[in-house]
DNA sequence: TCTGGGGTCCTAGGACCC
DNA sequence: TCTGGGGTCCTAGGACCC
């Protein structure tokens, strides 16, 4: 059976949102970027894309390519509301909503057709009412399935409205670039236009086997991607997965050599993971850290552990061990603690008395921070930190308002 | 004055057990 | 006085997404 799903695209969100919450931002060229001290753009409204500015240039790349750029530095809260509202505005047409991002959404609207009149209808409406109840602009693609969706939803910005109708996708991929399609990236569009295919027609054409011994199990996804074949369902939020990992990395203000500074860095990472883990409900067999040098290079290297950890001691000290099983040979500009392998924390308290007492005092801790903000309360050695390297500087458009998701696309 | 941070999935090789 | 093979767990790295 024909589906229909619409791919919403947020326009230039964390910038639009914050040219609503400010009036003297709007017309104006700004960028929202991190609060660290070598962070980058993460969205340009689109004053100043007309300048040329784009997301991950640095501040200074920003400034040069615009010298009225108005920065802007990120705030989640602001976004995060946005989004849950824009959200129960979806679920007025169908419950099959899957939010792909914090500014992207899927939907199947299959079942609404007969409710709402048609797709466009829909997708008017929703423009509509995103407009008036937040100010924003979205585009929409409206499309047979999701793949065909999301390369719809790009091909008018902003405020756009494209369908793509089942008699016209051949049409149209055969002259789609084949970067368009979402799950093909910069490596496997090299690779693809060493072999001669750029557009979705050549990739078509190409023989199967070939891809399939280049490229492995993608090769045969490869080919159903030129197509514009994808049976992969909407799955709303419900039924998404649980979480597979929590990590925290940050790129440091300065490239750190010194040991006594690398672990306050750990700690506080190990601070944030083991607070997210606990406030998620789960416990990690497996630590991670991660570390990449000044000049860029970067390695990881994983412990699994004794057993189930969410406490941030004990992250901390498993991190510690992975670092003292390597020998740095420079200065280390990004530091990563991330735990994997998880479970969920049962109720079951300690055995030991001193277990017991850890337990309860990082409960408390939590309770404190939760309420009244990251690292209110924390550990000893992190109050000599600098005010400006505490606190979450967490700003990543993938991030979604409640846990984590499946990006499978197949 | 270079290059963020949150994730998922896949591959490949080695250890270990039967 | 032989050299197979399957299953599982673990580790490292890379591609991709927003």
């Amino acid at each position: 059976m024909t589906r229909t799903i619409l791919h919403i695209d947020m326009n230039a969100f964390f910038a639009s949102v914050e040219q609503q919450a400010d009036p003297a931002l709007r017309g104006k060229p700004i960028a929202v970027i991190g609060s660290g001290g070598r962070t980058i753009i993460t969205t340009a409204s689109y004053e100043a894309r007309a300048f040329g500015v784009k997301t991950g240039m640095t501040v200074w790349e920003g400034k040069r390519a615009c010298p009225e750029l108005t920065l802007v530095v990120g705030d989640n809260r602001k976004y995060t509301h946005a989004s849950k509202e824009i959200v129960k505005i979806f679920r007025d047409y169908t419950p099959l909503v899957e939010v792909f991002s914090i500014d992207e959404a899927f939907l199947d609207i299959t079942g609404s057709l007969g409710l709402f009149g048609s797709a466009e209808r829909i997708a008017m409406l929703i423009k509509s009412r995103i407009r008036h109840n937040l100010g924003l602009t979205c585009s929409i693609g409206i499309a047979p399935n999701k793949l065909l969706a999301k390369l719809a939803s790009d091909m008018q910005k902003p405020d756009g409205l494209t369908v793509i109708r089942p008699e016209e996708v051949t049409n149209t991929m055969e002259r789609t670039p084949i970067k368009d399609i979402c799950g093909i990236g910069r490596k496997t569009e090299r690779q693809l236009t060493l072999l001669g295919i750029r557009t979705c027609g050549d990739l078509v054409r190409f023989p199967v086997p070939v891809l399939k011994k280049r490229f492995g199990i993608i090769g045969e996804r490869l080919h159903l991607m030129g197509l514009g074949v994808d049976d992969a369902p909407v799955v709303p939020d419900e039924e998404v997965e649980e979480v597979k990992s929590v990590g925290h990395s940050t790129t440091l203000d300065r490239d750190l050599t010194e040991r006594r500074d690398i672990l306050r860095c750990l700690l506080q990472l190990s601070e944030m993971v083991g607070r997210r883990a606990r406030r998620y409900g789960v416990q990690g067999k497996t630590v991670t850290l991660t570390v990449r040098y000044t000049d860029f290079t970067t390695f990881s290297r994983q412990e699994s552990q004794g057993g189930y950890i969410n406490l941030s001691d004990d992250i901390y000290r498993a991190a510690v061990a992975i670092l003292d099983s390597i020998e740095l040979v420079q200065p280390v500009r990004l530091l990563g603690v991330r735990i994997s392998s998880l479970r969920h924390q049962g109720e079951q308290l300690p055995l030991f008395e001193s277990e017991r007492k850890k337990a309860l005092a990082t409960c408390v801790m939590d309770n404190v921070n939760n309420r009244y903000g990251d690292f209110m309360v924390t550990f000893g050695s992190l109050l000599e930190t600098e005010e400006k390297e505490r606190g979450s500087h967490v700003i990543a458009p993938a991030w979604r308002p409640d846990g984590i998701r499946n990006v499978d696309v197949k």
